[in-house]
DNA sequence: TCTTGACATTCCAGTAACTGGAAGGTCTAT
DNA sequence: ATAGACCTTCCAGTTACTGGAATGTCAAGA
């Protein structure tokens, strides 16, 4: 299997998939003679596995070890399902510091609208709202 | 004004300030014959405007073409408003996507709980949730 | 056989917005 | 004279990639 298969089979650029591989999230490939990368199953499911965590915003830090942690065929489970944890109440906190903003940035546009247009740089510039302090 | 003192009075660290400089947000300041930079009011305006732009998210590019705008006195308070708009905008999407995550990551974890922990690399773990297809 | 096109390889650079640190110069006070 | 608290510049690292250049390989068609 080439890296363009692998590709295929898994959603991930093949430029990706050797900047995982220089990460260290996925092994080293044998090479056939010509120099290729040769995947095989193993791979997929692996990949996939990175794939879905990347997906759910998990750091590679994170996924590389989670993965060394099966790989060495210790309890990886209770470790992801804490970071899974972990990465919802940080997701959870983010949500909320991004709602204040939203709410502000529409505040701040509604309270622009009512100033003057046509005063370009006077005293009532829109631009001194988002001046602080 | 020295550079430590402009931090004090806008809250942006010296090397950020420097930075800023570097990036073009700010302009050069003149500088003593010993070399060391010196700030006055406007800058310390100026560095307010950037920090509450910041605040609010908006890219070091964006506000370097307001401040130019403003600069050359042409409208910036039309284009302030539609950046805070589109801003506002981005920001929506990104908590309805994050509010995604979060659900995933909660339900993924409550599901993890109901397996055996005991079964480290079986096919009930939890790393198999993770995985995508 | 030659050529074309789609692959593969490596390496370098850039993204956003900083932050940290090293190496060295300056100022103020004791 | 020396300590410390500043200042300067420059280089490197962060995160997770992406783009591009230069080059090599392979399979198929004219």
């Amino acid at each position: 299997m080439k890296i363009q298969e692998l590709s295929q089979a898994t959603g991930v650029s093949a430029k990706t998939i050797r900047f995982y591989e220089e990460s260290g999230v996925l092994p080293l490939p044998p090479r056939k003679p010509n120099g290729y990368r040769e995947y095989d199953q193993t791979d997929v499911d692996r990949l996939r596995l990175v794939a879905g965590a990347r997906r759910l915003d998990l750091s590679l830090d994170d996924i590389q070890e989670i993965l060394a942690m099966r790989d060495r065929r210790e309890a990886p489970c209770r470790t992801l399902l804490e970071r899974l944890l972990a990465k919802a109440d940080e997701v959870a906190e983010r949500i909320a510091g991004l709602q204040d903003l939203e709410a502000q940035l529409r505040d701040l546009h509604a309270l622009g609208l009512k100033f003057p247009t046509d005063d370009v740089d006077g005293k009532n510039c829109v631009c001194h709202l988002v001046s602080q302090k």
